[in-house]
DNA sequence: TGTACATCAGTGAACGCGCGTTCACTGATGTAC
DNA sequence: TGTACATCAGTGAACGCGCGTTCACTGATGTAC
């Protein structure tokens, strides 16, 4: 039956959530638009009057996502401890969109690469601004360096079926990290 | 019709070649059993008589994957340069599978994920050697958080659609690494 | 070494399941008067 | 404000395609004598 604009709003809101957190959980594949219908307390057959596909959906909740992680305002080295903590490994369904959606998202549509970029761009240009340096050009250098070891550690970590290597990949990157960026 | 040992013997070479590269290119769920046998000459129906089903392609695929990988015996500089290169980033196909595999094998079975695992410990523990720092322990530190970022920076790199901003992460990690690695 | 037979790698059609998408229907919302 | 009607969000069954897997068959390989 039909709902309220505002209902319908709010369900929109309830799809995105699920399917920005199952993707994460499980990847783009292996969530069914029925899955997330169902995370959301919806059936799948409604689906298709807030998406044009799940192609569309893929490319919205990478957004969503990103936007969302976006609005973190901590000053990095409390973003470092959060970002390369066993916590955020172990729960990628509410962690870091570009390691957890970033590598499947390669290959998909140009709207999704884009928002990624888009996303990749802001945390570059955030992170430069507390980043060691002298120039500008340098304190860009060393954010670059230290956002790809940060998406390299957790997504190394998450892939280690042996935890003490897991937990290490995390100390040492971050480390490595934060000693540099005392300087 | 049958053929001899030596010829099945290569059609399997051939086999997880073509899984190999095609996996690295398209990922797991893209890649069909007809698509891996066809690209190695041959007709899907007798893939079951080389594998007991695509999990175990995809395991054995990562494998020989890092075992071939393994066998690159450069010095780290120049590894560092061919892994953060426009080629590499280019050719994900006979490239690290570490980078291009390793975030879908998260999701894979346990066979793939202690191959993959085997492979971290193996790249780490070559870097070590070869690490800057006094100690072991802050050599392998090092060689970790090197590792990190360059399997981060090369997702990063081949994620955005940016030509500029992916040169600009392939440049930006590499002379970070590089200076680091000269002290 | 040659011959007869059994084995089995590879072929291509077929099966069956899962999933994205469609559709007829329901009934509450929103709107026109 | 109240009433009649049109709209349309959500439901759940159904469709159809793709893909992993199976199977009967072929004919060359490998083996027994």
């Amino acid at each position: 039956m039909r709902v309220s604009r505002e209902q319908m709003a709010e369900h929109r809101r309830q799809i995105l959530d699920a399917a920005s957190k199952l993707f994460r959980e499980k990847g783009f594949e292996a969530v069914t638009v029925a899955d997330v219908m169902a995370a959301a307390g919806l059936t799948h057959g409604g689906f298709y009057r807030h998406f044009a596909s799940k192609d569309a959906l893929i490319a919205a909740a990478i957004a969503e996502a990103l936007d969302r992680a976006a609005a973190d305002r901590r000053a990095f080295p409390a973003y470092l401890a959060g970002y390369l903590s066993k916590a955020h490994r172990d729960h990628p369904g509410e962690g870091c969109p570009v390691a957890g959606l970033g590598p499947a998202a390669i290959r998909e549509g140009a709207e999704a690469r884009a928002a990624m970029t888009e996303g990749l761009r802001r945390q570059i240009a955030r992170f430069a601004k507390e980043a060691p340096g002298k120039t500008p050009a340098a304190k860009r250098q060393a954010a670059i360096a230290a956002w790809s070891a940060m998406v390299g550690a957790l997504i190394l970590a998450r892939l280690a079926d042996d935890e003490t290597l897991s937990d290490e990949i995390l100390t040492a990157t971050r480390k490595s990290i934060a000693t540099r960026a005392a300087n």
